[in-house]
DNA sequence: ATGATTTTGTGACATATATCAAATGAAATC
DNA sequence: GATTTCATTTGATATATGTCACAAAATCAT
């Protein structure tokens, strides 16, 4: 198995221990991507059924509200990239885009799903990736409702420093819900 | 099996059919609760076990900003409560407190999460619930990063007119992220 | 390297919303 | 039914952030 797809497979595996086989029956919906920077993955109102794992890279999601880009997330390396809505038929509400040149593991959703109704190990590895989304959703909503601006800035910098370093500060203002503008003047301090 | 659960249940397994043992296995860490309006279901930084299903009444969810409390969520009939970090053995971030004198389902979930090792259709049952919930807070945030204050009002009334009967509009303005002066105001056009 | 494009920073002003205070209205309690 | 408590509305002012405009800096492409 190439060592990318164990790194995938071993993130979302820690409660349970996979057979071979099963190992070998998530691979068969995995692909890896070598892909550039402004590459868009999902489209806005497009559906899809692939979800994404970040070997290597960064990416960010974004909605279009009056014509201005507003960034909903980030992922870098380790983190999953896609959206429920899809893996329910539902269109995508976001668009996701590259930030830098990015290595990715593509998950083919809309077959893999189906599977967990006969593999109890597969049904727990999704499992596994669903809770792992659903707490980094609960955690962004409590750290959008919880702090001010500056708040949010300061806790971003210490929690994710990196994000800093890769993504442009227009992006990470939209995403704390602020103008660019206002976040260079709270930086200036 | 009591009526109530096979409502709790029914609502979770549209996508499969579950045996009797199964049904039997969950019932086994189910049941009833009459409680009274203001009743505190899970504390701030408690740890706890349990998640909730409501058959009849209203709950909210808050926490507290500087003294002040911030509402995250409500729900009625037919929506769950309770928190992931909960069953990941975290503690709360948040309070939650009954609106109504209401009529809930508790469940286990420390004891029936184990299950879904052996399981698998509590398994997917599981997956079910935690697939709904992370749909919910997407929606969520979608929703807060979209919106202007009077668009999140217009939106809320036509969806979830109920709401605004059943929940103080102070609650539902700091639900909105305003206060319930600027509510008021918004509401006088 | 050099110019072009993108990103970030600063200033002046406008505006929505918060804050503080008080009045009115509705609901719960005795 | 009267009284207390809680919820909502309205007003006057303060403040943080947005908007618009432009300059500086950094990054990209030829």
């Amino acid at each position: 198995m190439d060592i990318l797809y164990q790194r995938f497979i071993d993130h979302y595996s820690s409660s349970q221990q996979l057979t071979d086989h099963t190992k070998a029956e998530i691979c068969n919906h995995l692909s890896i991507l070598h892909l550039n920077k402004k590459h868009v993955l999902i489209k806005e109102i497009q559906r899809h059924d692939f979800a994404y794992f970040v070997i290597k890279g960064a990416v960010r999601s974004y909605f279009l509200k009056d014509g201005i880009e507003v960034n909903t997330w980030f992922a870098l390396e380790n983190d999953m990239v896609g959206s429920l809505q899809n893996f329910n038929d539902k269109p995508s509400k976001e668009t996701i885009e590259l930030v830098e040149n990015s290595t990715l593991i593509s998950i083919n959703i809309k077959k893999l799903k189906p599977l967990m109704f006969s593999n109890i190990q597969i049904s727990n590895f999704i499992n596994a990736v669903i809770e792992e989304y659903a707490l980094f959703l609960e955690e962004k909503i409590y750290f959008s409702q919880m702090m001010n601006s500056i708040d949010k800035y300061l806790i971003l910098l210490d929690k994710e420093p990196q994000l800093f370093q890769r993504i442009p500060l227009t992006y990470i203002a939209s995403f704390l819900g602020i103008t660019r503008e206002t976040l260079s003047r709270l930086r200036a301090k």
